[in-house]
DNA sequence: CAAATTGTAACTATTATGGTTACAAAAGGA
DNA sequence: TCCTTTTGTAACCATAATAGTTACAATTTG
């Protein structure tokens, strides 16, 4: 399967465009993620690369890059995962073998229409849609626990 | 991206199809492979557990399990991977905050969508439109050398 | 019976992920 | 201006999966 990347990605976007306005520093979304300060400080250099993300200073604190409704999942996937290619195919194919010398041609052309509709499927949810069910309006009235999930927790 | 064992796999089974009646030991389908017997007679046990391959023998050579066209790659795809799901989620999400109680929740239902989506589409594509694009009428005349496939030239 | 082949276990090498430490550079408040 | 905080990166480690390899008992078949 694809890494957690893409989830971790989104979970990030989701603290972001929830919680404006608080001190969004990696250690407190590395709180909300139950993982470390560096990682998310990894992801979100590939997100402000794509745009998705963008900084108020050079080093700096931030807001989403776009209407979380024009931000999809496939900008995502394709700004944190390396390898975005659905299956991988063995280079090794024997040439000297009828089938060996065309099974690469035969499987790329199968595999590159199951990527575009992957591909599709993967654009037509966005980030809002995440959010919406996300939601919920304590969160920008301050009444849950935002100290619990920086440092004191982990 | 997924493992080659999809590609592989459909690889050995194309081989098993359109050879039917040589001498098809591991050791020569890993020729055409470029790879070794010991991969093929491990993946080999995989989608004879799934019934897409059948021995005449306990131990022993092998015709497809149905008919071409009643194979698909989604078929041939849950056989072989050992962790069929598109994306993973982190587990580690703080139940304290508001967004990592429900994140996982959240993913998992676009994610089931989307593999939905994913699986109908590897289920649309069988084993024989695979081989349609392969077969060439040679290979049942031994109009290729089959000689060098197997041990020669490995 | 003898040779060939399978099914399986065990081991190695390589790679990617996820986690961690460390630190220079920048930002921003006192 | 100085000091604290935070960022962006590099370097490193642990773990897991893939792919490859050796080995061998069990079975089939000539």
């Amino acid at each position: 399967m694809f890494s957690t990347k893409l989830s971790v990605s989104i979970h990030i976007l989701s603290v972001i465009a929830c919680m404006e306005g608080k001190s969004l520093t990696s250690e407190f979304i590395a709180g909300s993620i139950g993982t470390n300060p560096v990682l998310v400080r990894r992801l979100m250099g590939r997100l402000k690369k794509a745009d998705l993300l963008v900084t108020k200073t050079k080093v700096g604190v931030i807001g989403i890059g776009r209407d979380l409704d024009k931000i999809t999942l496939l900008d995502i996937f394709l700004a944190v995962e390396d390898d975005c290619e659905v299956f991988g195919i063995h280079t090794s194919a024997n040439p000297a073998c009828p089938i060996g010398a065309e099974i690469e041609t035969v499987l790329t052309y199968f595999y590159q229409d199951l990527e575009a509709s992957f591909y599709k499927k993967l654009s037509e949810t966005t980030l809002s849609d995440i959010t919406n069910r996300l939601y919920k309006p304590s969160f920008k009235t301050g009444e849950f626990p935002v100290q619990t999930i920086g440092k004191e927790i982990i």
